[in-house]
Formats: structure tokens, C-alpha cells, sequence
RNA sequence: GGAGAGAUGGCAGAGCGGUUGAAUGCGGCAGCCUCGAAAGCUGUUGUCCGGGCUUCCCGGACCGGGGGUUCGAAUCCCCCUCUCUCCGCCA
């Protein structure tokens, strides 16, 4: 959630900032208006709610020293009907502002770019060079055909569209890159977690998939839960409602999950091969970070993520995004895409996001700074996307007769 | 799924319907003591919101969640959720 202090206090200057993400200036006017409105209504039902307390206590003052109640009653009995419909008005605009104060994507930082969408990205630097084919290399898809290393249509089969079935060495590719993610991770700092692939809505909001995004979710009939889209789910709100100490701050946190995602508005792309599935393995990164420190937790995040890919062999290059890309509850995602000769193309591999205070905010998270408790930056991103990782491999790693060859530093892990 | 018990502050654990935001213990913090530490002693120590003369003061709310009774509810009543124990089922 947004900090709706700051933008009482610098409306202008928030404006301008979430028009970066396409948040139309009225929303953010009715937000504070909201906002005002809200503190008016406190402010009438609080000082009627001071004057019953101060009234029962005089109450009981007078029935111990056997006073006459009647006058006394009269005024507490006037005062209390009061108090019902201020309390009925303060309900309506608390739920009136977080109504839409949940719906208002976080600020995007200072430094990044402006631009509508992908295409106005900026590339920060490429890593590794793609190598040369003396034959045209093929895309997964059809590597995967060669190889029977994915089975499209049982997967279709067995749930529906957009879901696939890994064999033999293909299965076991994905079970090594889980295996090599995670040490590499714990090797880094973070602590591996497994963790349940079920959430309940109140944490999808402290993370920011609810109430906005509910489409992209499958939800558990008849339960509060849905399977989760992500493991920064779960990893996030680990410390959801708690107060940390600082010193038990970075907490680095990894965790191999399948995501599950509806993938509602995405028809028609990447209907072939596995690049855009409704389950996916991921292995992710979050760090619940100390707010003057997060960027250099943010940076070793990066770093890492490209380090993985590097030692995989797997050419790749780093992307800033620009406003109108970064995610609802982003405040700066670098996106890692990784070479994919097939397709001639760089695509996603990884996404490295900080969300600065706005995830803290919803979930509560927050730390002893002394004597005040401070919300924490919460950082999330993947080390990283496996079944995309996979693809990379196949393509990258394919011969001329479309066989595979392994990765060396996967070889230990098979 | 059936039966029973319970849910209180970081943890443990009290709490006749009215100075109880909550005893006590542990933990944490500060001070004393000490060369230092331990032990001991003293004090302090919940969260959120709003306001103010903004290292502090004032007001409001919060004892799993929601509703009710009452001038007044942690305390009484109803509903829900969750946890624990036993049984059943199961990897």
C-alpha cells in the first residue's frame, strides 16, 4: 500500500510519480480526498467515545457513593444513541479508502525510466556471448518433439491447455536445476524454506496479487486459499504482522515452489512450447531488508541471479524496465532475459524486484528502529525461472543432429 | 469426519462486569555492583490510529474474528475461525 501521508503531504510530487505507471491523477485526488474524509470521521467519533468513557466512569462514581443516577443516565443514554451513526459514517470511509487505497500500485522509484512498456526498457548490459551456429538452431518445442523430452498433449490431457508433461531426461534436468538454484542460493546467504503452495487472501494482499488481481489466481473451492502464483507469497509474509529486531535484519530467504497462474489476458502468446505454462517450477529469493540498506541487497540479488546464469553458460542481459513495465507492487525490477537462439530473441528469466515499503506496509512487517518500530523493504526476485531455464539449455546447448549436451555445472547433479 | 478442551502482551500464565491496557514469572532494555562478566538489586518494557509545545504528552481503538446484552465487557450471551487431546481415516 501507498503511504497516504506522503501523498497528503506531496500530492503533487506523488502524482507526477504514479503517472510513471499510468495512474491517472484523479484517482490519486480521491484517494486523499477519501483519506481526509476518513480522519473527520475519527475525529467526531473519537471525542464522542471520550465523553461516554468519561461519563461511564463518573457512573459508577455515583452508583458507590449511592448518588442520584437519573439526570446522569439521561446524558449517557443521549450521548450513546450519538455515538451509533458516527460510528456507522467512520466504518463507511474507512472501507471506502481501503477500498481503493488497495487498488493503487506502489510509486515507482526516482531512477526509473519513463516509457509505456516493454519496448521502452533499457538494457544495462549483456552478459556472456550468444554462440555461433554453423546450422540453424531449432526451438524448444521442436528439440523437445526430437528428444521426447516434453509430452504436450497428455499434459493437455491430464489438466488442460497451457499444462505439459516432462520425461525422462527433461524431468530430470528440472529436478537438477532445482537442486543447483537451491545450494547456490543457500551458498549466497539465503536460507532454504519449503513452504506451503497454498495461501489464504490475506496474505495474497500483503503481497499485492489481492483484491486487484484475483483473475490471475486459482482459488480453492469453498476455501480461503489459493495455490500460489509465486513463492514471494508465502517467503514474503513469513513475517507477515511482525515486528523483527534489527540485527535480524537482511533475512534471506529461498524456496523452490511451482507456481500456479491463470495466465487470464496472455491468449494467444507462447501457445507453443513451455515458455508460458499454468504451473511452473521456480526457485525465488526474497530479503526482508533493512529500508537504508535495501539497495545493496537489491544489487547482490541481481548479481546472483546473473551469476547463476553464467555459470550455467547461458548468455543473458540485464534490463531495467521502465514505468509503464514494472509491476503493481514494484518500486524497480531488473529483469534478467535470457538468450534463446531458437527464437532469436532475448526472453525473461528472472526478475528482481524492490517494492520498497509498499509490501511492509500491507503485510505489516516492521522492525525495532530503538524505541519506534520502521517498516522493512521486502525484495523478491527469481534464481531462478527453471522451466525457462530449461528452454535455455535445450536451445542453447543443442547439436546440429538435435541432441543436448549437459551444462557443466549441472553434471554433478545428475 | 466424530467427541472434548482451549484461544489474554515477545514467551509462560492470572484476571468477582467498573481506576485492568491488563497481576506474576521469564525474556528484552537502562542503571547500580564488578577490572570485566555472571549472580543480585532498582527501574523500565504491547500495537494501531488521530492530535499536540513531537527523545515526551493527550485522546481513541485493540485481550483469535464478528455480532449482542449493559451507562460500562478480557470478564455474560450467540456465530465463525483456529489450536490442542482422544477416536476414525490416511502418506
Amino acid at each position: 500500500m501507498v503511504d497516504l501521508r506522503y501523498i497528503q503531504d506531496h500530492f503533487d510530487a506523488a502524482s507526477d510519480r504514479l503517472l510513471k505507471k499510468g495512474v491517472d491523477r484523479e484517482i490519486l485526488s480521491e484517494l486523499q480526498g477519501r483519506f481526509a474524509k476518513l480522519k473527520e470521521a475519527n475525529a467526531a467519533l473519537e471525542a464522542a467515545q471520550a465523553e461516554q468513557n468519561r461519563l461511564s466512569k463518573l457512573f459508577g462514581v455515583y452508583k458507590r457513593e449511592g448518588r442520584d443516577i437519573g439526570e446522569l443516565k439521561a446524558k449517557v443514554d443521549a450521548n450513546k444513541a450519538a455515538i451509533a451513526p458516527l460510528q456507522e459514517t467512520a466504518r463507511t470511509a474507512e472501507s471506502a479508502l481501503r477500498e481503493l487505497a488497495l487498488t493503487v500500485p506502489n510509486f515507482p522509484d526516482l531512477s526509473v525510466p519513463d516509457g509505456l512498456d516493454e519496448a521502452d526498457n533499457v538494457e544495462i548490459r549483456k552478459v556472456l556471448t550468444p554462440r555461433e551456429f554453423a546450422f540453424e538452431p531449432l526451438e524448444h518445442w521442436a528439440l523437445a518433439e526430437r528428444n521426447g523430452w516434453i509430452d504436450f498433449e497428455r499434459g493437455v490431457k491430464l489438466a488442460k491447455s497451457r499444462f505439459a508433461v516432462l520425461r525422462g531426461e527433461a524431468a530430470r534436468l528440472e529436478r537438477a536445476l532445482i537442486n543447483f538454484f537451491l545450494d547456490r542460493n543457500r551458498r549466497q546467504g539465503f536460507e532454504e524454506l519449503y513452504v506451503p503452495f497454498l495461501s489464504n487472501s490475506t496474505m495474497l494482499q500483503g503481497t499485492g496479487q489481492l483484491p486487484k488481481f484475483a483473475d490471475d489466481l486459482f482459488k480453492i473451492e469453498d476455501e480461503d486459499l489459493y495455490l500460489i502464483p509465486t513463492a514471494e507469497v508465502p517467503l514474503t509474509n513469513m513475517y507477515h504482522d511482525e515486528i523483527l529486531r534489527e540485527d535480524q535484519l537482511p533475512v534471506l530467504m529461498t524456496a523452490y515452489t511451482p507456481c500456479f497462474r491463470k495466465e487470464a489476458g496472455s491468449a494467444g502468446r507462447d501457445t507453443r512450447g513451455v515458455i508460458r505454462q499454468h504451473q511452473f517450477d521456480k526457485v525465488e529469493m526474497v530479503a526482508i531488508a533493512h529500508p537504508d540498506t535495501s539497495d545493496a541487497v537489491f544489487e547482490m540479488m541481481v548479481q546472483h541471479a546473473s551469476d547463476l546464469l553464467t555459470e550455467l553458460g547461458l548468455p543473458h542481459r540485464l534490463v531495467e524496465l521502465c514505468g509503464g513495465d514494472l509491476g503493481f507492487s514494484a518500486a524497480r525490477t531488473i529483469d534478467l532475459e535470457v538468450w534463446l537462439p531458437g527464437q532469436n530473441t532475448y526472453r525473461e528469466i528472472s526478475s528482481v524486484s524492490t517494492t520498497r515499503d509498499f509490501q511492509a506496509r500491507r503485510a505489516m512487517i516492521r522492525f525495532k528502529d530503538g524505541k519506534k518500530n520502521r517498516l522493512v523493504h521486502t525484495l523478491n526476485g527469481s534464481a531462478l525461472a527453471v522451466g525457462r531455464t530449461l528452454v535455455a539449455i535445450m536451445e542453447n546447448y543443442q547439436n546440429e543432429d538435435g541432441s543436448i549436451e549437459t551444462p557443466e555445472a549441472l553434471k554433478p547433479y545428475l
